[in-house]
DNA sequence: GATGAATGAGCGTTCATTCAT
DNA sequence: CATGAATGAACGCTCATTCAT
């Protein structure tokens, strides 16, 4: 069975955790700085403000980190690094990833697990798009590794079932677009403020969309 | 046929134009805004930069809009009021719309023509995300309408089709999920800086997904 | 008996209606900036909240006047001018003047009339002390007139009643001061938010200090 | 013997010195917004103003207090709490108290020494007067714990002179009006720009006028 | 390493004043 | 004479950053 998704701040916790070059106060910094970004963004989160939250001096802040763009890259970087990689990990390891179920058993795995993750932190996903709007250099160092890491975990599965002719014969990034539009697609609503009733229930029609979108007409 | 989408640009320039209480100078300010806003986003965009753009002195910026934000909000009225609903009529007035033509054509009507629009309108897009992402009341008060707008357009169609069970017995939110999933997932392309060789090729595959996806088994 | 006391305002009025260099908006200028400026101060009030409040242009107000300041000091100079006397004249008008009733009848009038022209124009008076307080010119241009004309009003009576043996014999300008504190004992009374019960009660003690503070022991 | 009366600037310095939450720089904010506010007014000080005057950067001067109303409101807040006190101490202390000397003697202990502390701290008294005419507040929270602690140091005595029938029987608040009204006249006269020749001068006809005023007919 | 007072460039905004129509 | 759009200097205030302790 699945295991309940991590959410982005235990595995910060967990990254900070085991660097031994921090101080217990630069990880304070550090995990205040990622929960203010999350919740009013980086332009309006203030340097005091992290200083507060972490219960450190301002000056304290900038002893590591030459300016506050560097804290957010630093947690780019700690997120693409240690977050991401985590969060694959712990998704690969489900047992779905040997089972070999077929296309059906793989949506309802990826579809089940990763709407849990988008539901755990939905709001770091927000101060995410909202750097990646705004933010070219952001765009590209880190939502690129994000992809890649993301496809090295969906893609090998889409590949194989394209192989089987269980999906549709469309290129690699057709694959993982609709995939991945599907998914966020409940994103989108919880932005837009649409209610949700029922997670489960979504997910089902997800499924149901993705597989027979995908799947080769028997 | 379809008529050739329309940029935002062209729509605000004709709103702007049309608005007898707006003199010159306020027009060029809107307009000098708009894509100023668009390229750097509302909080890194300086009223000495929309001054200097609009070529006006910086205290004109002031003579109508009492703050910074309510050009925002002007814009953001504008693009409802104005912008959007002649969008929709550009769309709605298509020929499809009378056509019957089943789901496939209605895809591709849509698809075709709401896809140029996207990519037409990108850096515009880019901002009313950007605001959507970080202002709640930017959320309820304009994409709201937006959607509304949207929805106006699009579903009555999919009940048609649905009542003539051309397409699955879905929710009428979920059906539209979908589909403006499916849409706006080439917009996610063109955020994380994906190159989209070809749009005509996009198109075909996000038709025939959305009619894979929807379509009942025959 | 003695008339109610006239408006400062009412008085500008008739200063204006009968000044026939000025158009009608200028009147409504002057009106208006006599109002705001008592009713929130000379730096508190735009030239905007004037133009408003006139139902005139922007531009208009400074047709006549080139400044902000210059609207002041026309005010003043009506005042002092036309406002000023005319108030005297009321004062003295008043029958007691030529009833030589000795020091009591005087003073029974004197802050009779006054205190009633005090409460009655309470607003207007608060703008000038205000002013006076900030502004050295207005100090000495517009005070030392008021203080003039009210010294050609009351100083006569108490050099008689001085000469009649039936005021003590002390210096004019320290009568005025005295008689003049008590009146604005009330003004202090009013500003500090101190309720007064009843006008004419106060007007009784007033009387009877005065009375008793100047006349000589008999 | 009376004590010279200490100048307002010399008790602020003392409230500062004696509060070590006071940074060196934040006293001298203080005290040159005190200096400027008496020279020019709240409203003709700007915080670069302070800035300059007190030697530091624009920063500074708001690294302690949030807005530059509330500069002005530390200055009263530090008056009513350590200046008046203080002055009123100071004036209470005086031997006169305990001498039971009778209405002359507490006229010209009163009279002698608060007309003193007007002239030494007149500029700082037109800020206070200034400010009391055209905010609410201030008169509300300052003027009236001004009024409370003044009252507590000469009302007393006047109601313990009632009751020895030495003074009339009038209402408590009368009896201050004219006193107070009494010892502000000399400030009237400064305000008007009036000269003083002999404040001693002035104290005699005071202290005369009052006693005559007040006292019991014989 | 940690502190927090100090900095100052730069922002959004106001408003008295000007001038073409 | 009247208009009102336009101006721009100046203000109050913010906040990322520095540095002496």
């Amino acid at each position: 069975m699945m295991a309940k998704p991590t959410t982005v701040n235990e595995f910060f916790v967990q990254s900070l955790a085991t660097d031994n070059t921090l101080t217990v106060k630069q990880q304070q910094i550090i995990l205040a700085a990622v929960e203010l970004f999350a919740a009013k963004g980086f332009d309006h989160t203030t340097t005091s403000d992290i200083a507060t939250k972490a219960g450190v001096a301002e000056g304290t802040v900038y002893k590591r980190y030459k300016t506050k763009r560097d804290i957010l890259e630093e947690i780019m970087r700690r997120f693409v690094r240690d977050v991401v990689p985590q969060a694959a990990h712990e998704f690969v390891n489900d047992e779905w990833t040997n089972s070999h179920g077929g296309l059906h058993q793989f949506l309802v795995e990826l579809i089940g697990n990763r709407v849990d993750f988008i539901v755990a932190n939905f709001p770091f996903i927000k101060i995410m798009a909202s750097e990646a709007l705004s933010n070219a250099e952001m765009r590209n160092q880190v939502l690129s590794k994000i992809g890649v890491q993301a496809m090295g975990a969906i893609l090998p599965h889409l590949q194989e079932l394209r192989k089987q002719k269980q999906i549709v014969d469309w290129p690699d990034d057709m694959l993982i677009q609709f995939v991945v539009a599907t998914m966020i697609s409940l994103a989108l609503r919880l932005i837009v403020d649409l209610p949700v009733a029922d997670i489960e229930q979504q997910k089902t029609y997800m499924v149901s969309f993705l597989e027979r979108g995908l799947a080769v007409q028997k």
